[in-house]
DNA sequence: CGGAATCCAGCGCGATACTG
DNA sequence: CAGTATCGCGCTGGATTCCG
């Protein structure tokens, strides 16, 4: 585990050459690295969920910026929104086998994350504590 | 694939319950979900780098947000700075442990960035033909 | 070369109010 | 319930200038 792999695939390859402006990761990053996507996938991952649903199980969201993340994720492929024509009208958000597939990266990252957390921590705290200075955030 | 496991783990469980304002998954995302940090990461990937090497590599970066990218990854030892006492100053980055460990899980967001990237085009060429109103983005 | 400091524009996102 | 519309603030990040 310690001697890990430091091998680059193609996918990594081109990164930032000057000829491309990025490898492909920005289109991920851009999706997942927002506030509030990955939680909306986590949280669908569980299961079909209608929109107050999700509002309520992601903590701090507001409604406007649940509207545009589910939208965009919609726009994408990874969910599906399904409307049904009832009294009060009732939408529920369900991710596709795309989407799934991306629950199942976003895991791996959740796990590695909190593998390293504590260490990640006593690093930040020496270093803020070694350089005084530059209180970068 | 298509009945593609929905089960969330632990590092996934607790993810914008009331009581936790989110899962872990938000330290990694804030370290890379930015705009610059995984590029440096995966420049890194393929040895050690000197600053203006890795500006350079990384077209579009400027030395500000280069100098703030690195900084932030050091603090959170990802990467270690080597400063050389030369006469032009000369300092060197380099992937640590923790660091390389990370670029395993971007290299398969990268992948699988690189797996969808048409099929997820398609389908926002889809969504904004059938939805010409809302333009979002 | 490798930064630090300053100024400034964009927009991500929150708060609030209104609609079908 | 499930949105849409508007306003405004804060933070990210770009451009520029200066320093050791």
């Amino acid at each position: 585990m310690l001697g890990s792999h430091t091998g680059v695939t193609a996918a990594l390859e081109p990164c930032g050459s000057t000829d491309h402006p990025d490898c492909g990761i920005r289109d991920v990053l851009d999706r997942i690295g927002d506030k509030w996507s990955v939680l909306v996938i986590v949280e669908l991952a569980s299961g079909v969920r209608r929109f107050r649903e999700l509002q309520r199980a992601i903590d701090g969201i507001s409604q406007r910026m649940l509207t545009l993340t589910v939208r965009r994720l919609e726009r994408d492929g990874l969910l599906t929104r399904t409307v049904y024509p009832t009294v009060p009208a009732q939408v529920t958000y369900e991710l596709t086998a795309r989407g799934s597939g991306l629950t199942h990266l976003v895991k791996q990252l959740a796990d590695w994350s909190l593998e390293h957390k504590g260490a990640i921590g006593r690093s930040r705290d020496l270093y803020d504590e070694q350089n005084p200075d530059h209180a970068i955030r």
